[in-house]
DNA sequence: TCATAATGTCAAGTATTTTTTACATAAATC
DNA sequence: GATTTATGTAAAAAATACTTGACATTATGA
């Protein structure tokens, strides 16, 4: 499923994917299918986006409750 | 750097490294590894982890601060 | 309309996570 | 002493994260 999260975080600090991407070191497909939620990113690159973002893991990254 | 944080959530839950990894499913030279802080997991890998000891991406994954 | 920025996606390749198998050591129990 | 449990580690293979390059769509602005 989606990242919203992510996207409203990055959207925030009015960064496009690409300049996401060139903070984090990693390719602008590799943010764009986090947020599409394709798949599973390594921490490291979570931490990575929270530190740029100005987030933490569970801001960004914790599975929402779905009551 | 070692993870210390995880290996000791692990040992408040009173499981051995091969119980976590079948809890998790992973094997279990993959917590060893990441207890080790050899490298890398993957985000989901990390989720579940925390779900079996009860704690979050923050309380255990984190980068701590060192002042 | 034309140009540009932002995003989505696909396919093929590279890098790294993770598995499997195996062997080693230390501590606890019999 | 022998056995079992917990852990560390290593090498090869499998699975998958991530890159590169390319092309498409949408929106914005000159």
């Amino acid at each position: 499923m989606k990242n919203l999260r992510l996207k409203a975080a990055r959207a925030g600090k009015d960064l496009s994917q690409d300049d996401l991407a060139k903070l984090t070191g990693v390719s602008r497909q590799t943010i764009s299918a986090i947020e599409k939620g394709d798949y599973n990113p390594t921490i490291n690159l979570c931490i990575a986006i929270c530190r740029v973002l100005g987030k933490t893991l569970d801001e960004l990254f914790w599975p929402e409750e779905n009551t």
